[in-house]
Parts: C-alpha cells; sequence; structure tokens
DNA sequence: TTCGATGTTTGACGAACATCGAACAAGCTA
DNA sequence: TAGCTTGTTCGATGTTCGTCAAACATCGAA
C-alpha cells in the first residue's frame, strides 16, 4: 500500500502499454479519468472483486497509464496524459475516443457518491 | 491455410486490437506491414519458429489488423489500414510512429530475397 | 487502544497464451 | 505420380493472466 511505484516517463514501454490498454476493465478505468480529473478509489466500480480491481490499477499504473496518489487511508487515481503524449504523441486521444465511440470498457462506472 | 476468416470492419473490437498490439513480435510484423505494402509470409524473419508466426499471423488477422491472401502455395500478408482507419479514427499512425521511435518490435525484420 | 474503513497482498484456480517440433495439407513441378 | 515448397494444425509444455476469497496492513476515529 506504500511503495507505489511509478515507472518514469522515458521507460514507458509502448509495447505494455498497448498491452494494458487490452483488457476491457482496464479500458474502462482509463475513460473514466479520460477527463483529467483525479478519481478515489471508491468512485470506481467494475463488475469484479475489490481485489481484481487493485490488480488491474496495478497493472495500468505498471504500465505507466496513471498515477496513484495515498492520502491518508484513502487512495487517488489519475491518468499520466501528459508523460504519455510526452512519449507516445498523439496516441492516446484516438484510443479514447474510439473507447467512448465504441463503449468499450462498459460495465465500468463512476459510483454514486464515492470520497472526492 | 484455406479459411482464412476475416472479421468485418464494424466488428472490429478495440480491446481484442489493442491486445493484438500488445505483443512485440505482433507490433514488430505490423510495423514492418506499416507502408502499406504487401509481404509474403517468406520476407517475414520473427526469432520464433515458424508455427509460432503462424499463430501470431492468426492473431492479427482474428483482430482483423491485417488480411492474408493466399495465390498457389504461397501466403501475402497485408496491413488493413483503411479499415482500421474507419472504425478507429487516428489510432493507428501514432502507434507506427511510436514503434519506430522507440524501435519497438526489435527482431522481427524482411528477410534478404523472399518472394514478392 | 480498540474499532472500522480502505486498499494491498497472498494463495489458489482455471483459462488463455507463447512456444516448439512434428505431422499434415495444398498446390506447384518434374 | 512422386517430390518439393509453403504454411497450417496438432499435441505438449511452461508461463502468464484474470479472478476470487481471505488474510493483512495502514490510518483515522471513537
Amino acid at each position: 500500500m506504500r511503495d507505489a511505484h511509478h515507472p518514469h516517463t522515458r521507460d514507458l514501454s509502448l509495447v505494455e502499454v498497448l498491452s494494458a490498454l487490452g483488457d476491457p476493465v482496464r479500458l474502462g478505468l482509463v475513460r473514466l479519468l479520460a477527463d483529467g480529473r483525479e478519481r478515489g478509489w471508491g468512485q470506481l466500480s467494475a463488475p469484479v472483486a475489490k481485489s481484481t480491481l487493485s490488480h488491474h490499477l496495478r497493472v495500468l499504473r505498471d504500465a505507466g497509464i496513471t498515477r496513484t496518489r495515498q492520502e491518508g487511508t484513502r487512495c487517488y487515481v489519475a491518468l499520466r496524459r501528459a508523460d504519455l503524449d510526452a512519449r507516445f504523441p498523439g496516441l492516446l486521444a484516438p484510443v479514447l475516443e474510439s473507447a467512448e465511440a465504441h463503449d468499450a470498457g462498459a460495465g465500468v462506472h463512476l459510483r454514486e457518491s464515492g470520497p472526492l
């Protein structure tokens, strides 16, 4: 819960990023974060157990797609859009647009009344 | 070898496409086809056995990323760029550019003197 | 300090995947 | 017909992945 390791921008791997995005739950999570706002863990609702959700958030974090910040006992997740754009220019936008257009990653949504 | 099934453009799944691209060998193959030219199977050289290469080409084909054409006993592979652009506008270009920029999918290259 | 809330980690499981060599099938060519 | 070339398919194997429940760790509050 403590050592949230985030890879440096220069170390982001394209294959790893694409692979991380190639899962419905994770793509749905990224879609939720697309507006750039930071979200509380508790706001994230996916059709999987919380341990599985934790796993997916870890995969996204390890791939450098999201950044996790801890505050007290709560966690906040945000998209590393600037870093991704710097390393893979133009990649994120069409992914998000296509995901939105085809409603990919459905089943993942914001929970009513969550922290932050 | 005969029934090369290609999904219709309208059925292409973003998750499936991203997942298919999230492998070094497959991304390397896509990079080779980036110039739009059709390539003969025999031209493709990857650091895997031919049965494995056949498998990867099948994954790409099933995801709708490539099109395979058979002519006699030979096969030719090409990128379905127009279809991908139609279904996922703007997605392919930055993927190819980033792959090129970071030399992703290395190990896959064109073989000297192959069919076509 | 005890309790409750919040995520993470662990252990386990089946499914999917990447990989290989060998056998196979299809189509030229001799 | 027999043989060669070209890919595909078939087991087999070891790995990774997605998933869950349960145990654990951390922090704030009572």
